[in-house]
RNA sequence: GGGCGAUUAGCUCAGCGGGAGAGCGUCCGCCUUACAAGCGGAGGGUCGGCGGUUCGAAUCCGUCAUCGCCCA
């Protein structure tokens, strides 16, 4: 408490150097303040209850991997999720924020293979078990970095339900997945093509690999014909034409009814295959002839089974040429290498007939940036069709919004084109698949009945010698149950599954949305029968200032906690606020973040300015307005509450945050508090209340986008429950007050035009003046002469100005500054004459629309009533403005 | 090849059918007793081009251009 009073509100003892004894301004020190509410957020959570009566409201967190330390867009989804949350906290919601992290398998078992190596060893050494014991032993040490880095960002997340992937309860669900997949005969073992990476030694599904196009060959290679002659072929893999099986020709190829049937012999050996014919070669391609090698692509490989051709194999898993197929000199090598010693070979031979420049589709690894290498080999498949119809039909009958709503397409095309995933893994890390084999390669799965026994245990299979799959399963086979299995599932009596399940929103990346967000949708769909959420809230991705992403291995990326320790934890959350609109990706700006920071420092300052007039011993008082600034302020503040409110309800975090920027910096604390000064100084009780009524409402709206200085300043004012838990405040219909909106617009327009003249007079920002008002509209602001003489730091003159003068004209009203000294008064007529120019123009472009009878007669009343006011307007500025000039034209004469 | 997004003030971006906005930067003046991370004043934009719809277009439609992303 005394720690955070001498570095806090108390006041004006900054740690910073300074002359002893001057004043020193009042400046927010976010470090003296965000830690003691981080270990207090930490160490008594936001506990949900699944037995209160509140209706709830749930968002799972995207889970990081535990590998990963925070990056903006961990900040960017937690933000987001945060602020709502606290939101709905606010609102009198059961809100649920469920934290956790997921293990990323090939991630962290490379991570912990690099640590290995240095030491000297490897898991195969170690062997599983040890290699097991290692991973975790990481995984307790750092794996839970991530989760205290969402603590600094001040998340209000549940951090006693904090799940893992590997949890146990988790684990069961992964399972019972499985388990029940299979007695449904959805998930398949089956040998397949498959995106294999060397580097991790494991399988990939399609989504982990990306597409690039490298700049590669094209070579053209002479097979001889039986019987004399020879085909030409072309191919970007020579290497692997001793898998070659056939050669195809399209069945409209003009060499087709020749040569289909004859053999062919593969150069470098003796051995022969038949050309075929078949609709997928591409006619226009290369030499219009395709090897065949079915064990080494993709297509091959269907085209391949059509004519049911044998799929030799001569690469193995580490990517070298092996088998009885290749000749001997080249066993061994490594794919590349292979490829530049058997083209020299094969142009001994007199089979290379030429070599083309051709730009080639790589397949590379996601993880490791490895080139996948196509290869034939047992795995299991999961069969999605049923799932991905039951999760379209939901998509297209709304049941699950996605917002933007152009994403729901991205979303739908997906699913609408799934090819069966699959989801085994050569890996050690991971839920280990629950199949076990017998001798002859026969299947045993647990029974649906019971998925935790193993076949082991199963009195049916006693004295079978079963052997348990030796692979994991893809990660995402466990993160697409997490809305779920993060509740309690499969147990669905648990109670946190039946009060919270489905989820109201979920929140990440649109980058996302193949990997999660749909196959979140696959698996709910399939195991609860319900939607896992009802909305999606998709964001866009931050980039750096070049537009480029941030990674890694180029060395762009922000660190948020960098952010947060220069700016502040509220200052990076309101850049993440401010930036929420629309799914539009973020090109990362620092000045953002020192907005943040100022607007943080400009609510510190408010509070404290407040607290200097206000009795906090005394309970807040309803208020009561009086004056015209309170209730000015208060009508505001009641559209403010209205309108940040309904901005929340549609999760537009950036109109929210913009909305209440504006209310709070330009007219709370620009106008209002201003105008309140005097008020405060004869210690008004009406303003008083005002004040402290606008102020608390400002903390709460502005508490879950910016926690830290919000829960402060709130404790600050002297209320004992944290901010979090207040009351999300109310838009008071009765505090609505169009009257004393419109008078205090019209004693802003005065108050500028004194400003102005103040300026045009090059008069100190301090001096006192002393002004003249003339115009319809002089009355009303002599009805609040006090405030209009503070606002303006000026002195109401009676009657006309006499002698030389400026006046500045708005609507209604002149204002004249009666001249002292010499004034240059060429800028100021400049000006003048410029704005009657603009005015003119803006005269003009209303009485053409006025006096088009199309426009009268179609446009709506009120939009023809606001044009005719404002060529009154115009009539009556532009009248004032000329008649400035041309006084000022006479006392120039005069001179 | 298919789809999506962006193009608005010097920079970074809001606005998305009824008079062009913000922050930063620029210029002028200020330590005006909450705040110089601030206050007051000012300057700055054929809202990418062309065509269309409409009484009315930055906003809707078409088309072109440039940049970017996703899918194949």
């Amino acid at each position: 408490m005394s720690e955070r009073e001498s570095a806090g509100l108390a006041g004006n003892q900054s740690t910073e150097s300074a002359p002893e004894g001057a004043p020193l301004a009042g400046r927010y020190d976010p470090f003296a303040v965000e830690g003691e509410w981080v270990r207090r957020w930490a160490e008594e959570p936001f506990t949900a209850d699944a037995f209160s009566s509140k209706e709830p409201f749930t968002i799972v967190i995207p889970p990081p991997n535990v590998t990963g330390n925070l990056h903006l867009g961990h900040a960017f989804d937690n933000t987001i999720i945060d602020t709502l949350i606290r939101f709905k906290r606010m609102q009198g919601y059961e809100a649920l924020f469920q934290p956790g992290t997921d293990h990323a398998g090939i991630s962290t078992q490379v991570v912990v293979e690099r640590e290995l190596r240095k030491e000297g060893t490897s898991r195969f050494e170690l062997g599983r078990e040890r290699f097991l014991e290692r991973v975790w032993e990481w995984k307790e040490k750092y794996g839970g970095i991530i989760l205290e880095q969402l603590q600094r960002l001040g998340v209000s997340a549940d951090w006693s339900r904090t799940r893992f992937t590997m949890d146990e309860g988790l684990s069961r669900a992964v399972r019972r997945q499985f388990v029940e997949l299979y007695h449904k005969g959805l998930v398949y073992r089956g040998e397949r093509i498959v995106n294999w990476d060397p580097a991790s030694r494991t399988v990939l599904s399609d989504l982990e690999v990306d597409r690039e196009e490298r700049p590669g060959k094209l070579y053209h290679l002479a097979y001889e014909l039986e019987g004399g002659g020879e085909i030409v072929i072309a191919t970007v893999r020579p290497e692997t034409i001793f898998a070659d099986v056939a050669i195809a020709l399209h069945p409209d190829d003009p060499r087709a009814a020749a040569l289909e049937g004859k053999r062919a012999r593969i150069p470098l050996t003796e051995r022969y295959v038949p050309v075929i014919l078949d609709e997928a070669v591409e006619l226009g391609f290369g030499t219009g002839a395709l090897k065949i090698t079915p064990a080494h692509d993709p297509t091959d490989f269907e085209i391949g089974e059509r004519h049911g051709l044998p799929r030799p194999s001569v690469i193995d898993l580490d990517a070298r040429l092996t088998g009885e197929l290749v000749p001997e000199g080249l066993r061994g090598l490594d794919r590349f290498e292979a490829r530049k010693r058997v083209v020299p070979l094969l142009e001994e031979a007199g089979a290379l007939r030429a070599v083309e420049d051709h730009t080639v589709s790589l397949g590379i690894s996601e993880r490791t940036k490895e080139p996948v290498e196509p290869i034939l080999s047992l795995q299991w498949f999961y069969d999605t069709d049923e799932a991905a119809k039951r999760a379209l039909a939901a998509l297209d009958a709304g049941e699950i919004e996605v917002h933007p709503e152009r994403f729901t397409k991205v979303n739908r095309d997906w699913l609408a084109n799934l090819r069966h995933w699959c989801i085994s893994r050569q890996l050690w890390w991971g839920h280990r698949i629950p199949a076990w084999y017998d001798a002859e390669g026969n299947v045993y799965v647990p029974p649906l009945e019971d998925p935790d026994l193993d076949p082991t245990d199963d009195p049916r299979y006693q004295g079978l010698e079963l052997t348990q799959d030796e692979d994991v399963f893809d990660t995402w086979f466990s993160s697409n149950l997490w809305p779920f299995s993060t509740l309690g599932w499969p147990d669905t009596e648990d109670p946190f599954y039946k009060k919270f399940y489905p989820t109201d929103v979920l929140v990440t990346g649109y980058d996302i949305i193949f990997f999660w967000v749909a196959r979140m949708q696959l698996a709910a769909y399939q195991f609860t029968g319900q939607r896992p959420f009802k909305d999606v809230l998709l964001h866009g991705l931050v980039v750096d200032a070049q537009g480029q992403k941030m990674s890694k291995s180029r060395g762009n990326g922000v660190d948020p906690l960098d952010m947060i320790e220069r700016y502040g934890a509220d200052a990076l959350r309101f850049v993440m606020g401010y930036v929420a609109t629309g799914g539009q990706d973020i090109r990362w700006d620092e000045r953002r973040v020192e907005m943040g920071r100022n607007y943080a420092n400009k609510l510190w300052n408010a509070a404290r300015f407040a607290m200097m007039h206000l009795d906090l011993a005394q309970p807040a008082s309803e208020p009561a307005p009086e004056r015209l600034a309170d209730r000015w302020i208060l009508s505001r503040l009641a559209r403010t509450v209205e309108q940040v409110t309904a901005d929340l309800e549609a999760y537009d975090l950036g109109a929210a945050t913009r909305h209440l920027y504006d209310f709070a910096w330009s007219e709370f604390c620009d106008w209002y508090l201003e105008a309140a000064k005097a008020a405060l100084n004869e210690g008004d009780a009406s303003t008083k209340a005002t004040l402290r009524y606008v102020l608390e409402a400002i903390l709460k709206l502005q508490h879950p986008l910016m926690p830290f200085v919000t829960s402060e300043l709130y404790r600050a004012l002297g209320n004992e429950r944290q901010l979090a838990l207040a009351e999300w405040p109310q838009a008071r219909a009765e505090h609505l007050d169009p009257a004393a909106e419109r008078e205090f617009a019209h004693l802003q327009a005065a108050v500028g035009a004194v400003r102005s003249l103040r300026s045009d007079a090059e008069a100190a920002p301090s001096a006192r003046l002393e002004v003249h008002l003339d115009g319809p509209g002089a009355a009303r602001v002599r009805a609040v002469a006090d405030l209009f003489e503070a606002l303006a730091r000026a002195r109401l003159l009676e009657g006309a100005a006499t002698g030389p003068a400026l006046s500045q004209a708005v609507p209604e009203l002149e204002v004249t500054l009666p001249l002292a000294g010499q004034v240059d008064v060429a800028e100021y007529r400049a000006r003048q004459q410029r704005r009657l120019q603009k005015l003119a123009q803006e005269r003009e472009r209303s009485a053409k629309k006025l006096a088009n009878e199309r426009f009268t007669a179609n446009a709506p009343a009120e939009v023809v009533e606001e044009e005719r006011r404002r060529l009154a307007e115009a009539d009556d500025v532009i009248a004032r403005v000329s008649g400035l000039l041309a006084q000022l034209e006479r006392t120039a004469v005069a001179e």
